[in-house]
DNA sequence: AGTATACTATACCGTATAGTATACTTATAA
DNA sequence: TTATAAGTATACTATACGGTATAGTATACT
C-alpha cells in the first residue's frame, strides 16, 4: 500500500526545498538559475514548476522555512538550575553557536542581499528569533525572581543589552568571514570552539 | 590653458566611480546594468568600457575604494583629553555613526552579498576599518598609561571587548534594518540621534 | 484494460544584458 | 588649419535566463 497522494506530493515538495535552498544558499539569488535548481534536484524545470509558482515565490518559501532554523535548536534555560551563571552561559553559547552555522550565516547574508526584494521577510525572520530569545530569557529570569534568586532589574532592557554585550559581536564577525568559530552542519552537542570569554564575561557583569 | 591630458582622464574616471557606486548601492550588482550606469553618468557605455576593463573590474575598483569611506571619517582622539571618559565615548559614537551610515550600510550589505564573487575584498575592507580603529585606541590608551592617566592592562583584549560590547549591536542591527539611528548623508558632526546608553555603559565597565 | 495524474525531455519565446563594432562628432594641440 | 585622440549614438552579437508548450512515459488507482 502506497503513500497518498497528498503527502508523496508534500514529500517531493519538502525535498525540492531542501535542494532549492542549497543551491539558493551557495550560489546567491541571482546566480541560480531555475535549470540549475531543477538539475542538482534531478528532475526538471518543468516539474519545478509544478510545485512553485515562481522563482521568487520558491525563494519566499525558503526565507520562510529559514526561520525554524534559528529557533528550532535553541536549548530550554532551566528554572531550576543551581548554576545560574553557568546556565545563562549555555544558553548564550548555544545561540551563538547556532547563528554561527554555515547555514545560517549564508541565510543571514542572502538575506541581507535580497532585502529590497524581500522587505518584510528579512526583518520578519530577524524579529522572530530575537522574539524567541528575548521570551526565553524573560521567562527564565522573572521565574527566578519570582524564586527569589535575582534581584529586581528592569528585565527587557538588561536582556536586551546582554545579547548585545555578548552575541552581537560573534554574528557581525561571521557574517564578514572573520573567525568562524564553528564550521560544521548543524549537530546536537556544543562545540568547544567558541571563546566563551567573552559571554562569561557579560554573564558576569550581568 | 586645458588640464593635462593625464587629469583630465583621472578625473572622469572618478566621477564615473562615484556615479557607478551610487548606482551599484542603490540597485546591488546584478540589477545594476552597464547601460544603467552609462545613463545615470551622462555617457555610453562604449566610454565606459574605455575606462574599465569589465563590470567586475568597475564594481571592485568600488569596493576597494568603500574602505576609505569608513576611515576617512574618524575623528581623533586627544590624549590630553580632561574627561576620558567623554572623549571615548565621543570616539565610538563617532565609529557607530559612520557605520550607520545609508552608504556604509549599502556598501556592506552589498559586500556580503557578493562575498563569492569577491572573497577577498570583504575581509579586507573589514580588517582596514578594524584596523585603524584598534590603532587608534591603542595609541590614546598607551600615551594615557604613559602620563599615567589609565591603570595597566591588556590593552589589545580590553579593546577589543570594548568595541565587541559597544559597537557591534549597533552595527547588526542598521545591516538588517533594524533601528538605524542616522539615515542622512554623511556630515561632519555627531547625530544626537544615537542612542548613546549603551556606548556609555560600555565606557564606564571599561 | 483503461484512465487520470504526475514526471521527463526538449524545444521554444521574449527579454535582458555584457561586451563589441562602426560611423559620426567634438575638442585639443602643433 | 588640420590631424589625432576621445566621446557619442546606435546597432549588433552572443548568451543566459524566466517561464511556457508539447509530446511522450511511468505510476497508480478503478
Amino acid at each position: 500500500m502506497g503513500k497518498s497522494a497528498g503527502t508523496k506530493r508534500n514529500e517531493k515538495h519538502a525535498g525540492l526545498l531542501m535542494s532549492a535552498k542549497r543551491v539558493f544558499l551557495e550560489h546567491g539569488y541571482a546566480n541560480t538559475s531555475m535549470d540549475l535548481i531543477a538539475e542538482k534536484a534531478g528532475t526538471t524545470k518543468r516539474t519545478l514548476y509544478s510545485y512553485f509558482q515562481s522563482k521568487d515565490g520558491l525563494f519566499g518559501e525558503i526565507l520562510e522555512l529559514g526561520g525554524d532554523l534559528f529557533v528550532a535548536d535553541i536549548l530550554p534555560l532551566d528554572p531550576e538550575a543551581k548554576d545560574l551563571q553557568r546556565a545563562l552561559e549555555d544558553y548564550l553559547a548555544r545561540i551563538v553557536e547556532i547563528y554561527c552555522w554555515q547555514d545560517a550565516v549564508a541565510l543571514q547574508r542572502i538575506m541581507l542581499a535580497e532585502q529590497s526584494r524581500f522587505p518584510d521577510v528579512s526583518r520578519a525572520l530577524y524579529l522572530k528569533s530575537m522574539g524567541r530569545i528575548v521570551a526565553d530569557l524573560t521567562g527564565w529570569l522573572t521565574s527566578l525572581q519570582k524564586q527569589g534568586r535575582l534581584r529586581s532589574m528592569d528585565v527587557d532592557r538588561e536582556i536586551k543589552n546582554l545579547l548585545n554585550t555578548t552575541t552581537a559581536a560573534f554574528r557581525l564577525n561571521t557574517l564578514f568571514g572573520i573567525e568562524v568559530p564553528v564550521s560544521g552542519p548543524p549537530g546536537p552537542t556544543i562545540s568547544k570552539d567558541i571563546d566563551r570569554e567573552p559571554i562569561r564575561r557579560g554573564v558576569e557583569a550581568f
